[in-house]
RNA sequence: CGCGAGGUAGAGCAGUGGUAGCUCGUCGGGCUCAUAACCCGAAGGUCGCAGGUUCGAGUCCUGCCCUCGCUACCA
């Protein structure tokens, strides 16, 4: 076992707040992790921050007409306040913006910058000339040349899914001043990837082959096999950490290089207020370093961050980086942009004193292996017939009886039976095996192990009856609630990193005495709870949840998501001025669709066939999404005939449908209100 | 033929060559200490599809299909 652990998790980025996604993917496994380290009396540093500087939040302050500092104090309070209440126990949280971050950054970045380790390029990239900046792709808007949309990103159309540089955009415009942009050299600083795929190779596809996860393994390995690029650790912005050397002006590290050191900057500040070496958990060798991220984040904690702390020759390796996948909600996707989301510091306030219910759902379902789905049906299932049935019952049952039978006080056990033996037994064999399992990441699985105690608890009740025997053999009913009491105590105990409110809960009403509460004790000591022990007051742990509780929230989030998609969009505005010559340029046609057929291994694509007079054309239209094949043949729509020819996924497209699109993004045919128009009709 | 991960009972998952398992749900029974909770039993799967290797395949190989990611917001 190493000496101490440095346990990070992905510092959110705070131009929103904490969904359900980011707790099940990344808080909650960390947290339970570091708890369970703890109780383990391991020396621990549960490390985060909030992200503060990058494009997005720049974007967004404009946007909103704010600065980026009140954007991100505006978030980083929520976040911290909603973890703090939610109860994840970091040992520090600080912030990206604070002074001894900017100075780690700037540190770590002259490490490498004098020992050469960065290439220095010049390249052309588009400049705001009104204000005054370089912009990045996706402040650049455009027609988009594949398509010919007119709002396609710098970097991506989403309406034909084509992904685009800045620089080939039709008719480019900047997004924060309207202006047009133009090409302008700038020198940036480039970590040089490509010179440490072997460092990768032997680090990780040879040295973690079989204890990192396949999807973190796999995709390392995808990076590695494309081959590594150089990449841009400077940008040119006004909002981040200045580049600490010459000729940098206007120049700031790139976020995704920042936010990692932040968590060497946060241990700093954490070392400094507890008296404490920060340099150990970072450079010394027998220190685990555990990153938690979800999958967005592998190639920034497996290659780039580790390139970076390598090539300083200073810092340790990440020992694991357990990633996990996504979480959708309800079957869709979690968007904070469409707010299809359930959002931690909305859940607090309605669901007051919950959290564990939370975390216990979000730990039997979190996406450890594949992307996985959150329902409220199933939140309120694993409420009501886990936590409440069969954890809680089972407390309850057991306070019960001792408080009828005994006023509350810790029974004499007489002789062990076989039955009481092995109850115990399984019972102290359970910490090794959850420490077991949570040693490897398996948390989901830690969270069944800890409610199969539970279930065990009530079948040793069944199995016993002590209510019929009360009336019999007295005597052999203090055996028994003085073992269903220590399985309780051992409950109690082992729930804490996975349902840390309700251990306390419950400790407080066993009136557990805090010396025996180390991971440890369950399996070393006989009695958890000494006979004449006095419990405390019995009280529920866990409560039903309600029908209608759970329709509140299922109506609130279609209404959030449909609210935020009438806000959300506006049309553009109408373009420049044209002619008549060139609109009779256009030779815009009645056809009528005859086949539809989705094209293969697009998301988007259907390839149409058309019939214009008696022309049969083939036409590749990006309304995979919104038509099903079947509902448009027979359509007669507009075609842009005279359109030239080209290629998509092999497949030739001769001429475009005209479609309309509305705020939610979803598309209607423009074609002759009349469905009997003759195909080939000429429209003027 | 871009790369990676996933596709096992209604739902969520385990299972890397030797008679298909766990939890929840469903159905039937039992119990009454307990938040109509608990306990027992049963039904339910041609392990995405098609080939192949093998005495034997969910597990190895080949091809294909579907979902997700690599590509904006974002974990």
């Amino acid at each position: 076992m190493p000496k101490r652990f440095t346990v990070t998790a992905a510092l959110p980025y705070t131009n929103g707040p904490i969904h359900i996604g980011h707790l099940a993917g990344v808080y909650i496994p960390a947290d339970i992790y570091s708890r369970y380290l703890r109780l383990q009396n391991k020396d621990v540093a549960f490390i985060c921050g909030s992200d503060e500087h990058g494009v997005a939040i720049a974007l967004k302050a404009k946007k909103e007409g704010k600065t980026p500092q009140q954007i991100i104090d505006q978030y980083d309070q929520l976040i911290r306040e909603s973890f703090e209440s939610f109860g994840i126990a970091f040992d520090h949280y600080s912030r990206t913006s604070r002074k001894i971050h900017h100075q780690t950054a700037q540190e770590f970045f002259k490490i490498l910058y004098d020992k050469g380790v960065f290439e220095e390029k010049d390249s052309e990239q588009l400049y705001d000339p009104e204000a005054e900046q370089f912009l990045a792709d996706r402040f650049v808007t455009g027609t988009c040349p594949i398509c010919q949309n007119p709002e396609a990103y710098g970097d991506q159309c989403e309406s034909c899914g084509s992904s685009l540089s800045a620089t080939e955009l039709i008719h480019p415009k900047s997004t924060l001043s309207g202006a047009q942009p133009e090409l302008k050299k700038t020198r940036h600083w480039y970590l040089p990837l490509n010179q440490y795929e072997d460092f990768i190779k032997e680090w990780i596809l040879e040295g973690h082959q079989h204890d990192w996860k396949p999807n973190v393994y796999g995709q390392v390995k995808s990076w590695v096999s494309n081959g590594l690029q150089s990449r841009a650790v400077t940008r040119d912005l006004d909002w981040g950490i200045t580049v600490p050397v010459k000729n940098a002006e206007g120049k700031v590290l790139y976020v995704w290089f920042d936010a990692p050191i932040g968590y060497i900057s946060s241990t700093k500040e954490w070392a400094e207020k507890n008296g404490k070496e920060w340099e150990s958990y970072w450079t010394d060798k027998e220190t685990q370093l555990v990153h938690f991220i979800g999958k967005d984040n592998i190639v920034f904690h497996c290659i780039i961050f580790p390139v970076m702390l390598k090539a300083s020759d200073r810092f340790i390796l990440p020992e694991n980086v357990p990633a996990n996948e996504f979480l959708n909600l309800e079957g869709q996707k979690i968007s904070t942009s469409k707010n299809w989301a359930v959002w931690l510091h909305e859940y607090l306030k309605e669901f007051p004193d919950q959290q564990d219910v939370l975390r216990y759902v979000l730990t039997a379902n979190a996406p450890e292996t594949k992307d996985n789905d959150f329902t409220w049906e199933e939140f309120q299932a694993r409420n009501n017939n886990e936590l409440v049935a069969i954890f809680g019952n089972f407390i309850n049952r057991v306070m019960v009886l001792t408080h009828k039978y005994y006023d509350g006080y810790v029974p004499e056990p007489g002789t062990l039976e076989q039955e009481d033996l092995d109850a115990l037994e399984t019972m102290a064999k359970l910490p090794a095996k959850i420490g077991q399992t949570i040693e490897n990441y398996r948390f989901r699985e830690a969270s069944q192990q800890l409610m199969g105690l539970a279930r065990l608890g009530n079948k040793y009740l069944a199995d016993a009856e002590p209510w019929k025997l009360i009336k019999t053999d007295p005597e052999r009913v203090k055996t028994i609630m003085h073992t269903a009491l220590q399985i309780s105590s051992a409950l109690a105990i082992l729930a804490e990193p996975l349902l840390p409110f309700s251990s306390t809960k419950l400790k407080n009403m066993l009136n557990l005495d805090s010396k025996n509460t180390s991971w440890a004790a369950v399996e070393t000591q006989k009695a958890l709870l000494e006979p004449k022990h006095l419990l405390g007051k019995t009280a529920l742990l866990f409560k039903q949840i309600e029908d209608d509780q759970m329709d509140a929230q299922r109506k609130k989030l279609t209404a959030a998501a449909l609210e935020n998609n009438i806000e959300e969009k506006l049309f553009a505005p109408v373009k420049p001025t044209t002619s008549f010559k060139d609109f009779d340029a256009l030779d815009l046609r009645v056809a009528e669709i005859i086949q539809a057929k989705k094209v293969r291994k697009t998301k988007k694509l259907m390839e149409l066939t058309v019939l214009m007079g008696d022309e049969e054309r083939t036409v590749v239209s990006g309304i995979a999404t919104n038509f099903e094949e079947a509902e448009l043949v027979g359509k007669k729509v507009t075609l842009l005939a005279n359109l030239k020819p080209r290629s998509l996924k092999g497949i030739e497209s001769q001429g475009m449908v005209l479609l309309g699109e509305n705020q939610g993004g979803h598309l209607v045919f423009v074609g002759p209100e009349d469905q009997t128009t003759v195909s080939g009709t000429p429209i003027k």
